[in-house]
RNA sequence: GGUCCCUUCGUCUAUCGGUUAGGACGCCAGGUUUUCAACCUGGAGAGAGGGGUUCGACUCCCCUAGGGACUGCCA
């Protein structure tokens, strides 16, 4: 069975169906995750969404209508001569016919389907705003079954009588279903029912070209929100996939809106591009205001199941509102910035790996113990005001920053990655950055 | 097998008969440099192949090749 959600805009701008097309777990639940998924990229209509399920009450009428019409015929193929039937017509390179379809015949005691009774001649046109005007003979279209044996509608009738009576207008899914277009079109016409405007979009692939799946690691929405993706990142990426609008990679909602046009569309499948997904998430962390990104970060840490996640106090979510926009530039994506910040957030005494150990001999020793001196002096606590003292501190002692630096960064960060040095104190606050070289 | 769709740099795309075929990501080289990144400068890189139509074709038509979808009492 099928269930799909209509979602309303207000002012009946537009009707959205919603249907999962996964085979498995065609249910309600599944359909919610669409939606779900949809509310997190931000496109959630302005009205509470109708879940609908099938009408199938309407539907039976209406293939009653057909065969009452001679544009439907009972067919009581058995399993079995259906499947000797597929093979020869196969075999031939025609379309499945069944013998019933010009019978007419109406037994009580045998189990039958309906089947759409589609014309033989001519052709059908079906004009699409993507793939332009698409023509398939008639003979060529098998003639679709429209109620089970069962009695129950099948969901190419049931599509057509749910969208048009909830007032679908435009049809825009992914070109899998070109070809039912076709057939659907010849149901439309045989019901006297507008045919709604067809847009059939090209599949998106995955990075080697084949159909997008799990093992790209990503199908449903949700996903990129667990890979640290940013919504409207998501949003300008998805935009750019198999649409362009010269030379703006860049670009708003607002943007997006006056410029899109879904005959724009271009209709060759494109690829998974996973390093410009990041490119342009990077963009838009650096946009991002600091508190969303705290509250993004604090979220990641949570989730990874990390110890520090758990315990986050309002003295770490100082520290993170000073962090997040020092190593920002850096991160591609959530995740990278939960990394990135991992420095700032450790716990002293820091446990200092072999590589950081090794740097501190008795001489950068000494030499620490004089910089933490000067520290401990130093008034102003910004970015800049510590880069100077940090090289007037390199002059004093007649060395480079190179001599410097590596010690100093061993012991604030742990051996973590951490940005530059004056950044790394400014994100510890001076306390901890003291403490961290008295340890 | 049949029907239908698709084919511009590695990838996403611009071009809508006349361009040195543009941009972005990625890549390469150089620079910056206290880690990882970021950043700055420069560079390489494309019309699947073959026929037409035309003064002129990436653009229109045909064929071939390659890729994809459909071909269920699934949705």
């Amino acid at each position: 069975m099928f269930n799909w959600l209509y979602a309303k805009r207000t002012g009946g701008k537009f009707l959205l169906r919603i249907e999962d097309t996964d085979r498995e777990r065609s249910t309600l639940p599944a359909v919610q995750a669409i939606f779900d998924g949809l509310a997190w990229l931000g496109l959630t209509p302005d009205e509470e969404p109708v879940f609908q399920a099938a009408r199938a009450d309407r539907h039976v009428l209406a293939a009653q209508d057909l065969l009452a019409r001679g544009r439907a015929y009972r067919d009581y193929m058995t399993t079995d001569e259906l499947t000797a039937e597929r093979e020869v017509a196969r075999a031939e390179g025609r379309a499945v016919r069944s013998p019933w379809r010009d019978a007419d015949a109406n037994f009580n005691d045998r189990p039958y389907v309906v089947r759409f009774k589609g014309p033989q001649e001519g052709e059908t046109l079906v004009h699409d705003k993507v793939k332009g005007d698409v023509s398939f003979k008639n003979k060529d279209l098998d003639d679709l079954i429209i109620l089970r044996s069962d009695g129950t509608p099948t969901y190419n009738l049931a599509v057509i009588v749910d969208d048009h009576e909830m007032g679908i207008t435009h049809v825009i899914r992914g070109d899998d279903h070109l070809n039912n277009a076709a057939r659907q079109t010849l149901i439309y016409q045989a019901l006297a029912w507008e045919v709604p405007i067809w847009a059939h979009l090209p599949m998106i692939h995955g990075p080697d070209g084949a159909k997008l799946s799990k093992r790209h690691g990503a199908q449903a929405v949700s996903e990129f929100d667990d890979m640290g993706y940013l919504p409207e990142a998501m949003r300008n990426y998805l935009a750019r996939l198999g649409w362009g609008h010269g030379d703006d990679e860049i670009f708003s909602d607002e943007q997006a809106q006056a410029w899109f046009d879904v005959v724009d569309v271009v209709s060759a499948p494109a690829r998974l591009d996973w390093a410009k997904l990041n490119h342009i998430n990077n963009h838009y962390l650096r946009l991002a205001p600091v508190d969303r990104l705290v509250d993004l970060t604090a979220r990641t840490l949570a989730s990874r199941g990390d110890s520090l996640g758990d315990s986050l106090g309002d003295g770490d979510r100082d520290i993170l509102q000073r962090t997040i926009p020092l190593v920002r530039d850096g991160a591609k994506t959530l995740l990278e910035l939960a990394d990135a910040v991992m420095f700032a957030l450790k716990r002293r005494p820091l446990e200092l790996p072999e590589k950081v150990l090794s740097i501190l001999n008795d001489e950068t020793r000494a030499r620490m113990s004089r910089l933490r001196i000067a520290l401990a002096d130093h008034a102003d606590w910004t970015v800049g005001g510590l880069e100077s003292g940090l090289r007037t501190f390199a002059e004093t002692e007649g060395v480079g920053l190179g001599k410097v630096g590596p010690a100093l960064r061993g012991m604030l960060s742990g051996g973590a990655p951490a940005p530059d040095l004056a950044g790394a104190l400014v994100s510890l606050g001076k306390a901890e950055s003291l403490g961290r070289l008295d340890d």
